[in-house]
DNA sequence: TCAGTTGTTTATAT
DNA sequence: AATATAAACAACTG
């Protein structure tokens, strides 16, 4: 599920649970999940050391100990868990790491992505990538140079994490359903108040959606509707889907002309 | 049985 | 050169 608001929510929990704490034991238990280091690796970088406060950026955790940073990317269905025993374990925990008090773990069914290892600043930037600012962060100067700097289709340049980072597939829908704003319309095409709204209206799906950890299904957002049959929260007329930019993409017509 | 899945990278085409 | 598309990754669920 992770988005922004879902890592946004590991971030807290990492905040929470392990800022301060000591890294006792590092278990691997699928390598699957690690990315640039071994299991052995891992353990011999991390045991021993503290976490420290982590960052955010986009959908990129960075947690930061007293030694090395582990950076972590959920994919479609990883999660961030703390718990204060040993008890409970799930069959799609990769990896735990117990603490001197409860214990974190990593879990993921699809193993999309994963964990990294950076010892250094630059180590990270390699690790991210070239990353926009994020979707938090970002103002409406700089959100409509980005969006606006080359003719493209809207909805696939929301979700370019190159442009700016954060927003996946729900939100995407979400905040264009919410701006009226067609999915396959031309960057080209809008209009500075379009991208005006369209920023103001990011900020306040974001704003929104921070408290849940999640995209929220709430009644009156396009978000939950995304199933066969679903009907805009509008005017109860039937909602469009078909694939934007490779991913399955919700919309209303009548909210959302094509131009 | 088979399509579909909230992410990203790579290769290929335009 | 930059953007678009498709496939691949992996492990399910309905």
């Amino acid at each position: 599920m992770p988005e922004l608001p879902d890592v946004e929510g590991f971030r807290r929990v990492l905040q929470r649970h392990g800022a301060g704490r000591r890294i006792a034991r590092v278990a691997v238990f699928d390598t699957g999940v690690l990315r640039n280091t071994s299991a052995r690796e891992l353990a011999g970088a991390l045991e021993g050391q503290r976490f420290e406060s982590p960052d955010r950026h986009g959908k990129w955790l960075l947690a930061h100990t007293t030694g090395p940073t582990l950076i972590v990317h959920f994919g479609m269905s990883g999660a961030l868990r703390w718990c204060p025993d040993d008890s409970g374990r799930h069959k799609h925990d990769r990896a735990i790491f117990v603490l001197d008090r409860g214990e974190l773990r990593y879990r993921d069914l699809r193993k999309l992505r994963g964990l990294w290892l950076a010892h250094t600043k630059d180590d990270c930037q390699h690790i991210l990538g070239e990353q926009g600012p994020d979707a938090l962060a970002i103002g409406p100067a700089e959100f409509h140079r980005r969006l606006t700097r080359r003719k493209r289709t809207i909805k696939p340049a929301l979700t370019d994490q190159r442009l700016i980072a954060g927003l996946g597939n729900l939100l995407c829908d979400e905040i264009l359903w919410q701006a009226h704003v067609y999915p396959e319309l031309q960057t080209s095409d809008l209009s500075d108040a379009d991208v005006s709204r369209l920023h103001r209206i990011m900020r306040r799906v974001l704003r929104q959606s921070l408290p849940e950890g999640c995209v929220p299904g709430k009644p009156r957002w396009l978000t939950g509707h995304r199933n066969a049959g679903g009907r805009c929260p509008r005017h109860h007329s039937p909602l469009r889907h078909k694939p934007v930019g490779g991913r399955t993409t919700y919309w209303c017509p009548k909210c959302q002309p094509a131009p």
